[in-house]
DNA sequence: CCTCTACTATCAGTATCTTCATATTCCTAA
DNA sequence: TTAGGAATATGAAGATACTGATAGTAGAGG
């Protein structure tokens, strides 16, 4: 789960970072519009905390410009008064909630995963080439045939499929699917054993797509050569 | 019900830890401030006892770094000397109870009680997802709707509820349902199967928290992917 | 005391996961 | 271009976890 953080005050962006990291978020950071921007147009987030006021410009902005162009983040508007215009017109531009500073972390924490929840709830299937996942079944089909998977092996192909086309580190793989227990031992045979039998389901299946490693860092899923 | 003993005289620990133990709490021991330090950032507890007079710093310090951290462990401090300065200091920064050597071992037991019954007293009900339990009507409801559950299953529910995120080893959950009844023998079936109908419920209610395994340890109980 | 019922424990069979030893691939420096 | 080391891959084996069926147990009610 991948979250953005666009927050002008250094001090409260790094507490939620690390209030978030603790539940296990993927976070980023962008401390102004431009850098925002960039974050956005390189990545993909599930979830952005867009705070209104920043020194270049206007939260609100880079929320409509973001839905023009047709981006499908859940944002979450943040603004430093309770100003009703702001929620209002943050709500109008098509953002999935609305928080006042100052607010509590528990409370953040809340509308994140409401407003993921009711993201994932909206999407009935993840899909990268031939291969469709649904969630809510914990099904895996590949070219329209069911493949059976076991519980690591869904968790991994998940993972992947929702982040198609993008690196995924190995650290970051490994904490999503094992949890934040694992230690700094840099053994990645559990997570190679498992990779491993993914490749061989999704081959033997005949998926379109393919995990190739990324000497170095981690992996990548992408459509077959 | 699990206790932290912050106490660099190995004798007294030893005699407080054999003690709490006959009185069917789960212990651990802790001898200095670090120490301390680390097994509060790894486990959670019911009670801390916490010693005024560490080797290497203060436990009122302890204390202070606890409450603004937001953990929610009572405390009851333990001073060698009957030194109102440190009643006073460490009530005001949170501590539930106060208690000066040399003490009763039956008079511990009592305060323990005590702040364990407040601190449960306190909380109306517990939640983690859409599940919410009220620990004082034993009850259970998932996504609004109420489930059905058998005391061990609740037990573990509530178990697991109360340490939402955390890891959760089988030993220990074991130890907490069960109490004494598990003896040395390695195998955890009477667990699993337990974990297994609580699954089931949860599933079968659309709880959107799931209990995942942790190979080796036991296990978690996370936001659904 | 008996019966019924819901709960709990146990067992055996199966599936899954990690670990280890070993192989292969990839990168870099010379 | 090639040697050598680091990173990744593989197969097999043993440890761990899950499941469904079955049997035992306690409690309620007659």
């Amino acid at each position: 789960m991948k979250i953005l953080i666009v927050e002008d005050n250094r001090e409260l962006a790094e507490i939620m970072t690390l209030a978030l990291t603790k539940e296990r978020f993927i976070v980023e950071n962008a401390y102004d519009y431009l850098g925002a921007v960039r974050k956005i147009a390189e990545y993909e987030y599930d979830c952005i905390l867009l705070d209104v006021m920043l020194p270049d410009g206007s939260g609100l902005d880079l929320l409509s410009e973001l839905k023009a162009s047709g981006k499908s983040e859940s944002v979450i508007i943040i603004s430093a008064r309770d100003s009703i215009d702001d929620k209002v017109a943050g709500l109008e531009l098509g953002a999935d909630d609305y928080l006042a500073k100052p607010f509590h972390l528990v409370e953040l924490l809340a509308r994140i995963r409401s407003v993921v929840r009711r993201r994932q709830g909206g999407v009935l299937e993840l899909s990268a080439g031939n291969i469709t996942i649904r969630p809510d079944s914990h099904s895996v089909k590949i070219g329209g045939k069911q493949v059976e998977m076991s519980r690591k092996e869904y968790d991994i192909l998940h993972y992947f499929v929702s982040r198609s086309g993008h690196l995924i580190k190995k650290e970051v793989l490994a904490e999503a699917v094992w949890g934040d227990h694992i230690d700094q031992s840099d053994d990645f045979d559990f997570l190679y054993a498992q990779v491993k039998n993914v490749r061989r389901k999704m081959a033997e299946a005949g998926a379109d797509v393919e995990i190739k490693a990324v000497y170095g860092f981690g992996y990548k899923l992408t459509p077959i050569a």
